[in-house]
DNA sequence: CTGAAAGCGCTTACAG
DNA sequence: CTGAAAGCGCTTACAG
C-alpha cells in the first residue's frame, strides 16, 4: 500500500534523492560507488520510479496515445499489434484512446493532453484541422496514420492507396476484364476514397467504366447481400475490386452463391492482405498493405518531430504490393487478345 | 507549449486554486457563483486538469493497465475492442502493456505500478503467483481474464472452457461420431488445457478415445499442415474439436483438401465464434465465447475490488453456448441408432 | 463555502 | 561528483 519512493532508496543507500535520481537518468553523472549503493538499495526495496512524478516534472513522458475506432476489421488488430510492438521496443508506453461515439478523433486528441503524451497517433475518426492545430500549438505532436491533413506540424504516413487502386485496375484490365466494379464504403473513409480514386482513374484511362456499390454496414452479411445484388444482375461485372479483404471475401462468397466462377466469370481483388485472404478457401488476390513499413515510418516521424518540433510537416506514402493468388486470371482469355 | 494550469484558471476566475479544484471534483462544495466563474474561465482558457498531477496526489487514477500478448487470433481484437469500450463508458483510461518477449505477464504487471494504475487486467502470458502477490501487496488489484490463479486478492473471470469442451463432445457423440480428435496447442495455454479437459473427459465417459494433435505454430499454414496429416491417415477421425475457430477453419480446409466431406465424413467444432466462423465458406459449428459477459464480469470485479480491496478473491466462470451451423450433422446417421 | 499551507514523487538548475 | 532548494500541477486536510 505504501509506495517505495526515491527518498527511501536515498536513505538506505546513504545518499541524497538527487543522487538516486541521477543514477536512474541516462547520461547522468554519478560515481561508480554511488551507483552501486543506489542500485543495491533500489533492488532490495523493489524501487520503481513513479512515471507520474517523472512526467509531471520532466519534459518527456515516453507515453504515446493512440486514437483508434472500433476494431471491426482484422486489419485493425494487425496494425495495433505491430505498432504496440514497435513502441514497446522503443521503451514507449501506449495509451489507448478509444473512439467515443461522438467525436472519435477529437476527443482522443484531447485525452492525449491529459497525461502529457509525447505524441498522439491518430488512426481513426475524422480529424478537424482546428483540433489538430490546437494540439500542435499545445506542443503535442500529431501523427496521422492512414490519412493526411493539411495542417502545419501534422505528419502523416499511409499506404499508397491510389497506387494500390491502380495496381488492382491494371491487373484486372490486363487480364481481360471489361465490366469493372468497385465495392467499397461509398467514400466514407479516407482510404476508401483514395482506393476508389486510383482504381477508377486507371479504369477511365483504359476506357472502362466502373460500377460502384457502397456498403455502410461492416457486418459481413450486409456486404454479402450487397455483393449478391451486384452480381445477380443481368450483366454482372467480370472484374471487381473491393476496398478491403473482408469485403472482397464476401464478394467471393456472393459470386459462388449466385453460381459465378471465380476467377472464370469474375475476377476479384481485395486490399490489405490480411491472413484470411491467404486461406485455402479464398486464395484471394489482393493489394498488400505495408504495415511494417507504415509503422516504421510512424516511428521515424515520431523521432524526428520530437527532435525538432518546428520542422515542416511530412507525408510518407508507402508503396503497396500486388499479391496475385487465385481469384484473378493469369492473362486475358484468348479472344481478348484479338483486335 | 505552455500549459494552462489550475492557477491560471484561479487567477482569471478570481478565486483560489482550491476552489477551482473543487469545481472539478465530483461532490465537492462550491457555491453556484464560484462554479460559474470557474467554468467560464476554464472554458475560455481551454483548461484540462493534468491527470499526471491528479494521479500523483490523489488516491484513484482512473487508469487501468491491460497486459496482452501478440494479437495473432481474431478473437484477441474482439476482446480488446469490447473491453476498451466498456472502460471508456466508465470513464477509465486504458494503458496497453504489450507482452515483451521475455516475461509477458510479469513485466506488464510491473508497468502498471509505474503509472499507479487502479488495477491491472491480465489477458496474456503466464502469471507467477509471486508477482501477482507482489502487486496485490503493493495495493494494485489484479484481475485475470481467461485464466485463474490461486492467490489471495486476485480475481478471475473466464469462459467456462471445460463446459464448452463438454458441449462440443456431447454434440459430436450425440450425432454419431466414433473416432474423436482434438486439435489444440498441446496444453500450451490455460484455455487449451481446460477445453481439452472438458472434451476428453466427456468422451471418456462415453467410452470414446480422443486422438490429439498439438500445434505450436499459430500460422494457419502450419495448422493446415498438421490437420492434413491427421486427416490423411488410414482411419481419420470423424469428429474433431479444435481449440479455436482459426484452427477449426484450417481443419475444414484440410478435410476438403484430402477429399473428406464436412460434415458427412467428418464433423468439426470450433471455439470462440469469431465472425469468420459464420462466413458462407465455413458455416462453422462452434462454442460461443461470451465476450460481453466476460467483460461485464471484469467491470464488476473491478468495481467490487476497488470498493473493498480486502475482499476474498472471486472467480467468475461464464457459461458458453453451442452454436450449431453446418460443419456438424443434425443427428446420428441411421446405422448408429441400431444396437 | 473558501483560501493558505503542505505534500504527492520526482527532476532540474544551482552551489559547492 | 554531490546535496539543498525550488517547483511540476494538483488535492487534501485545516482554519476561517
Amino acid at each position: 500500500m505504501t509506495r517505495v519512493t526515491i527518498k527511501d532508496v536515498a536513505r538506505i543507500a546513504g545518499v541524497s534523492p538527487s543522487a538516486v535520481s541521477r543514477v536512474f537518468t541516462d547520461g547522468a553523472s554519478a560515481s561508480e560507488a554511488t551507483r552501486e549503493k543506489v542500485l543495491a538499495a533500489a533492488r532490495d526495496l523493489g524501487y520503481r520510479p513513479s512515471l507520474l512524478a517523472r512526467g509531471l516534472v520532466g519534459t518527456r513522458t515516453n507515453l504515446v496515445t493512440l486514437v483508434m475506432g472500433r476494431m471491426n476489421d482484422p486489419f485493425d488488430a494487425l496494425f495495433l499489434d505491430e505498432l504496440a510492438e514497435a513502441l514497446a521496443a522503443r521503451g514507449t508506453r501506449l495509451m489507448l484512446a478509444s473512439a467515443g461515439r461522438d467525436a472519435p478523433g477529437d476527443s482522443g486528441l484531447l485525452q492525449a493532453l491529459d497525461y502529457k503524451s509525447d505524441a498522439v497517433i491518430v488512426a481513426a475518426g475524422t480529424m478537424s484541422p482546428e483540433h489538430a492545430g490546437l494540439c500542435v500549438r499545445a506542443g503535442l505532436p500529431v501523427i496521422l496514420s492512414g490519412r493526411v491533413l493539411d495542417a502545419p506540424g501534422v505528419d502523416s504516413v499511409l499506404a499508397d492507396n491510389v497506387g494500390g487502386g491502380r495496381q488492382a485496375a491494371d491487373l484486372l484490365i490486363r487480364t481481360g476484364c471489361r465490366r469493372l466494379a468497385y465495392l467499397g464504403r461509398g467514400g466514407a473513409t479516407f482510404s476508401d476514397r483514395e482506393r476508389y480514386e486510383g482504381f477508377s482513374a486507371t479504369a477511365a484511362n483504359a476506357g472502362r467504366a466502373v460500377a460502384t456499390t457502397a456498403v455502410t454496414d461492416r457486418d459481413h452479411n450486409a456486404v454479402f447481400q450487397a455483393a449478391t445484388d451486384l452480381l445477380a444482375g443481368p450483366a454482372p461485372p467480370d472484374g471487381l475490386f473491393a476496398s478491403t479483404d473482408s469485403m472482397a471475401v464476401a464478394a467471393v462468397e456472393a459470386a459462388r452463391a449466385v453460381g459465378l466462377s471465380v476467377p472464370g466469370d469474375i475476377a476479384i481483388v481485395g486490399f490489405n492482405n490480411v491472413p484470411m485472404a491467404a486461406r485455402r478457401s479464398y486464395r484471394l488476390t489482393t493489394i498488400d498493405y505495408p504495415i511494417s513499413a507504415v509503422v516504421s515510418g510512424i516511428m521515424d516521424l515520431l523521432d524526428s518531430r520530437l527532435a525538432d518540433p518546428d520542422r515542416p510537416s511530412e507525408i510518407r506514402r508507402i508503396p503497396t504490393r500486388l499479391v496475385v493468388r487465385e481469384t484473378t486470371r493469369e492473362k486475358a482469355p484468348a479472344q481478348e487478345r484479338l483486335p
